[in-house]
DNA sequence: AACTGTGAAATCCTTCACAGCT
DNA sequence: AGCTGTGAAGGATTTCACAGTT
């Protein structure tokens, strides 16, 4: 897939490496706080900072896109809110439905930072009769039977899954044969999609396992470190390094699904 | 910071990788439907469908766990379900704070997931003195006053940040103080922790962003490619084309550095 | 003097392909 | 025969460190 090689200097490379794009949102975030405060230009380091990474990392990052920076200065802030925007794709504006109109998908419409960025909510949509109609967020809710004539009418292309994980493959379906190439999943189901079609999964509960192991991790550290060493780790994991001992091999469990 | 070189057949080898870690709760997932269904075993080939990733690297996570298959056979579920359960800390329970209880924080607090793998809501905070003492989610919410009173009597560690942008570092500051190692960010903020803290941060807007780079993309590849090829290219992609244009090379952009 | 842009090295992750077990 | 477990190869990403520019 990727271009073979790449003669021209730079400026406009194929094929920027996906971790780069997934931070260029970070970057752009912190350079609107920038503008906002009228920071004319900005160091790596100091951006890098205000990104959360490491300033190594981001003058990488830019180089795919080109040399927008001044050696002995640093980056011009609006100039490079302008190109990392362009780079996005936010030059333009993107409506996008939100299907699944519960818990989640109303606080989503509600979502402020939502719109800000080019991103408009076109329509909610929810299967139960019951939602139909009503206000969420200012806005009326649609019936899923209309989703293929929205989506045509609003030209969508960006699709959010707020349902029941039951429902989210059927729905996911009937906005890919309705033409939405691009989807956010809030399911906890692993869609699948034609070739073409984008799909990113965000997930609480995946979230928080992750964490737990890390934090069952550094409990089970602590104890083994014969807690003699440096007194960082804060109370919680004292506290809780009793319960997480369950019998570290063994013995084969009463397993529970339910 | 490899262990030098593992003698032990595997069972308990330290340090699992990060990539490895966030997969896990999806294989749980696809197990535990499977184990809802009295699926007595499965092939890497069948759980590695179902959790929507590729055999090879399945079988290598799982060789990570130690080895808990049976050649020429699969898995057994029940025992997989358990060993990564036990993995990732979910056999013991954790109690968990809500910050910052507006749409967002209400759609967690009642959302089901939640409670089903361990994790506890322990309480709901917010600042707003209107909003203490409702109920949301059959629970009442607590003010902010109490939250290091709430975190240590409850022994919480993991702490969900719902806050708008503003109120983030600080909620963050003091959950850390009071003993939270843990912590999952819903607001766009950068948090600053200090050493042994972990922080994941789930952002809607920056998944929305990165949908949109590789929505341009598509459809900038799609001029580019002369519309000649395949068509398996969906509608939109058709439609959106000609917005899409923006002066493909070339001419500096009216944005300029001042 | 300050700071960017980037080859090269180091590290991390994925995929291949097959030896080895049941 | 079928399927796991894993070295080894191949990619991707991060970090280093410094040449080059203002």
């Amino acid at each position: 897939m990727a271009t073979g090689r790449n003669h021209r200097p730079a400026t406009r490379s194929r094929g920027i490496p996906e971790a780069t794009v997934a931070r260029l949102p970070l970057y752009l975030r912190a350079l609107t706080a920038l503008s906002e405060r009228s920071v004319p230009t900005v160091s790596s380091e100091e951006l890098a900072t205000a990104a959360g990474v490491n300033s190594a990392k981001l003058r990488k990052d830019f180089s795919y896109l080109g040399s927008y920076g001044t050696r002995g200065v640093g980056y011009d802030v609006e100039y490079l809110v302008y190109q990392i925007s362009r780079e996005l794709g936010l030059t333009q504006d993107w409506p996008v439905v939100i299907v699944g109109i519960g818990n989640l998908g109303a606080a989503l419409a509600n979502y402020g930072g939502f719109a800000s960025r080019g991103f408009r909510v076109a329509a909610l949509i929810d299967a139960d009769p019951a939602m139909t109609g009503r206000q969420v967020a200012g806005m009326g809710v649609s019936h899923v039977d209309d989703l293929e004539q929205i989506i045509q009418a609003n030209g969508v292309s960006i699709g959010v899954i707020t349902t029941p994980g039951g429902a989210a493959q059927q729905v996911c379906d009937r906005l890919v044969a309705a033409g939405i190439t691009s989807i956010l999943n809030f399911a906890p189901t692993v869609l699948s999609v034609p070739e073409g079609v984008d799909v990113r999964k965000v997930d609480l509960s995946i979230e928080l396992q992750i964490l737990a192991f890390h934090e069952q991790r550094k409990a089970a550290d602590e104890l083994a470190a014969g807690r003699n060493g440096t007194p960082r780790v804060p109370a919680a994991v004292e506290r809780r390094a009793g319960r997480a001992e369950d019998g570290p091999e063994g013995d084969i469990p009463a397993v529970m699904p339910a």
